[in-house]
DNA sequence: CGTGGAGTTGAATACGATCAACACCGGTGG
DNA sequence: CCACCGGTGTTGATCGTATTCAACTCCACG
């Protein structure tokens, strides 16, 4: 089973205390499906490494409905390291959609000026995070409830065969019924 | 004038000799209207500061249409920083809303190595482009076209006066009909 | 069992896209 | 200096896609 320690210890430039005290910091963790590990509002604490099972982060609008932004199942990362900044309440929940296992990794850890993440590995995820998000931004604007389901179908095959349609539903930004019909047509039209 | 220079050297964990390599690499570049100052593809290896005027980032989807991603005038920092990571070309193109003065910075001062940019200064900018795309997403997946034009004009109240109506269209992932009819219809209502 | 959530289907509706026509400049060249 | 032109923005008609609401099926789980 992945491990993020294990990554970590990787990087030839961390000094072997530095990797001793991160490895007392990491806390394994199960947890049940549908255990909820942050709420909007919170300061971001904790960030979490999936070693089995699969989470989400989601956040709900002023109308009431929660839009998913992410999936992660085994070997992700996953706890809004982007809120990770000074004066940024997390506005993102992330809760289990199956019972998992997980490595709790202190905030303390990615800080800087402890040097114990590696600047570089923090950069490195937060920027394809972006290429991420820019990516669904294009699809968004630019592409239909179909073209954006295939490609989801297709960027992250593994997902669609675990979460729930109306998870996949919310991180298309659609309703359920819409994708239910979407998939009705592309298994009737081939 | 504001400079990007100025901003990171008061940083005071800046040596300064590293300072005075870091000023005699920027570039001031005066630029006309229109002007493209990367294509999709190319290799990014500047990011603008922009000191007057105003640029824009934006993509071309398969089908033509282009989105554009942000709009910087005056102070903004704008280059796809986000795609500086290894084995990903740009996707975005960068040109000139205005008539623009802006300080050009070789990615290689980003490049962690070489430890000129602090890193907590380039982590911080990309986290707040993280919030600033997850705001976004939100958005086109829950509000309506009105609400996120209110919103829009909220949040950037200095480029509505500035940039094309058609420009402010594509920003928010619509025709320029569509905006044009949205703001008829506030003007009425009120 | 039976109960509730997940998914499907259908009908009516709403929102924005598309297409087309036109008004309004801002600039250019005659 | 004016006439023309192209680009920007507006308005209207029509069309298509997804939403909403409602009813129903099917399981998984208690």
């Amino acid at each position: 089973m992945k491990s993020l320690l294990d990554e970590i210890s990787n990087e030839k430039s961390i000094s072997s205390e530095k990797l001793q005290l991160l490895k007392s910091s990491v806390v394994i963790k199960h947890i049940a499906k549908g255990e909820i590990l942050r709420r909007k509002g919170e300061k971001p604490e904790k960030f979490y490494f999936v070693k089995k099972g699969c989470l989400r982060s989601y956040a709900i609008d002023e109308k009431g409905k929660e839009h998913i932004f992410m999936f992660a199942p085994e070997g992700w990362i996953i706890g809004d390291i982007e809120s990770h900044v000074k004066n940024m309440p997390t506005q993102l929940f992330v809760d289990a959609i199956e019972d998992s296992e997980i490595e709790v990794f202190d905030k303390k850890i990615i800080n800087l000026d402890t040097q114990l993440l590696q600047p570089k590995l923090a950069l490195d995820k937060l920027t394809k995070r972006v290429a991420v998000l820019q990516k669904r931004i294009i699809l968004l604007m630019s592409a239909t409830l179909q073209e954006r389901y295939l490609d989801f179908i297709q960027t992250y095959p593994e997902i669609v065969q675990r979460v729930p349609q109306k998870m996949i539903a919310s991180y298309l930004g659609v309703t359920p019924e819409a994708l239910s019909k979407i998939r009705n047509d592309l298994s009737k039209h081939k």
